[in-house]
DNA sequence: TATTGTTATACTCTATAACTATA
DNA sequence: TATAGTTATAGAGTATAACAATA
């Protein structure tokens, strides 16, 4: 599965000083652990804490629009009318919390519900004029944010990891995906 | 910045049909919009999500652990007793969930709390042998998912998606911890 | 006065399941 | 009977602020 030649030893050089203080805790307990594997995971998980967390203050918070309510105002800008379990799949969250999250949009005259008439059980949802006029004035500044912090990476680097990220997805979602 | 020749052309081929139908939405508004970098912080985003729910599936909610409370018994593990206030910033939560969680851990006998006799204002916290029973059976299997993962990139992609999360992180985090 | 940890409130989101209205 | 969306409940997490004990 993994080329040879792939796995040299850890460099201890690279890792923050936490990450060495792990090494050498496993390292005492001779466990059979991958180190590498390991850090890859976690610093997943830190950086999007810290980059979520940045743009929220940075761009969504001053506007009191929630990470989920940002997502469904920007997947309905892309690919307009949708039907709510598409949408829900599309922003990554659960129908039920989809629900609310349209309630307060649709409240804040931001987006529209409408029943489709072919089959009754169905709701879309859209735009309204004004939360179109919203998320194109603020798409650009969330997207200025995410530069920044592109930037702090190479060309590069920026591509090996989106490539890499988006096969960690394509690896796992297939047997996460079963409902939601 | 950023060095030259950083950054061809969006390649479509390694696209998902959503990324297309963004880069297509964002050209016929004429938008300024970087898509390296949007498609880099949403990837980030999609993969510590399933990676999250992942190895919540498979390894924390058989043993009722939350992906906190299972932090928590990691940090303590790898670094022994510990000021709460450090434990609540290594686990990454704030230190109002840091309290509820240690109350779980401790009802559960994982974890004591002692109050420091030199300032009476501190507590720590530490396993106890079940809780360090558990943490040492339950990582490895952690860890085992952990590697799943990792074989899904090549040990290069790994090592440089790993350096650019880190470097994320480090570049951010000043701003963002502030205060927790 | 300032700091540590605890507690409380209001909010966001999750998972699960019941419910309705349609099909 | 099955499906789409809504609603309800319990749990995990956040931010903010008040609080008691201690320094």
């Amino acid at each position: 599965m993994t080329s040879p030649g792939d796995d040299p030893p850890v460099h201890l050089d690279d890792l923050t000083q936490a990450e060495r203080d792990i090494v050498t805790h496993l390292r005492d307990h001779g466990l059979a652990i991958d180190f590498d594997a390991l850090a890859l995971v976690s610093n997943v998980h830190r950086a999007a804490a810290v980059l979520r967390r940045h743009l929220e203050q940075h761009v969504l918070d001053p506007e009191r629009l929630s990470w989920t309510a940002f997502t469904v105002l920007w997947v309905l800008w892309v690919w307009g009318e949708m039907e709510t379990r598409h949408l829900a799949a599309e922003a990554n969250v659960a129908k039920g919390t989809l629900s609310g999250v349209l309630d307060t949009l649709e409240q804040r005259g931001l987006v529209a519900r409408r029943r489709r008439t072919s089959d009754r059980r169905l709701v879309t949802a859209q735009l309204t004029d004004e939360g179109r006029t919203l998320i194109t004035a603020l798409f650009p500044r969330f997207n200025a944010e995410e530069q920044r912090v592109a930037r702090l990476l190479t060309g590069r680097q920026r591509r090996i990891m989106t490539d890499g990220l988006r096969g960690i997805v394509r690896g796992l979602a297939p047997s996460a995906d079963d409902e939601r």
